[in-house]
DNA sequence: CATAAATATTTTAAACTTGAAATATCTACC
DNA sequence: GGTAGATATTTCAAGTTTAAAATATTTATG
């Protein structure tokens, strides 16, 4: 049997969809600061920083947190001043700037790594393991194909 | 058959959800900034004014949006000024301020919602019908079962 | 009635965010 | 080699966003 499916039923996923990420992204937000004392856009770039031990490119933080280049700017500036990245020149290219943790940045972050897994976990815990398996699956395919369309 | 979920099965969910909305809200505001000139901030309270015709409060549009009463206060502000929201004395309460469209702000809120369904429509075009639904119905039970625990 | 607590909003400072322009450097082509 | 275009990042102005404090008003309680 065929389901039919028109732009109001996608409309109202959109907005249930965003709803959704709102409300964990707030609490994850208030957490982060209540407990670590750090902002959510913080916490971000480390653990993105984290899964590359040799270092990230400005440019490659900005697409994979898919914000803006001068955004990505502002945060590690903050972030170096408070000596938990550093930038490094990148061979044979002046224009780029390799961007890496320091051991500091690497040991406050793996503090606070674990606490968050868990809150994720926790926050998420509604869903039962099918649907958990089922969205994964749905929204990793979907994030594969957002090249080919937008 | 059963199948397990751990805790980074939870977090990989997250960060693709996340992953998804950030995509799906980056493409939404440029066209919005391009098509209308109008920001994503403006245009979501726009829309949820619009669904209330006798008005919302500034707490509510706090709530129903998720965000701060201050970030409210600001964008209000500048719809205000620009003539496309009022804000009026409730009876008998004189803390509280109704918000409302004008005939100005509904007319341009219309001039540009169905060209946004469109968009949405178009850009969870890859999900085939079923998983529309399905992710819909999860996701709406998630956000109805989210007082329950954070 | 007085006043403490609750409610509704605004204000403020700091951080975040975007989009566009500017700067600096590199690459490709003549 | 010189120069146009591409690439990488920063700067900047305006707007958004939060959290906390401040203001104003209402409600509840003794």
């Amino acid at each position: 049997m065929v389901t039919d499916c028109t732009s109001k039923d996608r409309l109202r996923l959109w907005l249930r969809l965003l709803r959704s990420s709102r409300a964990i992204e707030n609490e994850l937000r208030e957490r982060l600061r209540r407990e670590f004392d750090v902002t959510l856009p913080r916490f971000d770039v480390l653990a993105a920083l984290h899964r590359e031990p040799n270092g990230m490119l400005m440019s490659e933080l900005s697409r994979y947190l898919m914000v803006s280049n001068g955004n990505v700017t502002g945060i590690i500036d903050r972030l170096e001043a408070d000596g938990q990245v550093v930038r490094a020149r990148r061979d044979g290219d002046r224009r780029a700037s390799i961007v890496r943790l320091t051991e500091k940045g690497r040991t406050e972050f793996e503090a606070m790594a674990g606490e968050h897994e868990t809150w994720v976990a926790e926050l998420l815990g509604t869903l039962v393991p099918d649907d958990v398996e089922k969205l994964s699956t749905v929204l990793h395919d979907f994030n594969l194909n957002w090249g080919t369309k937008a």
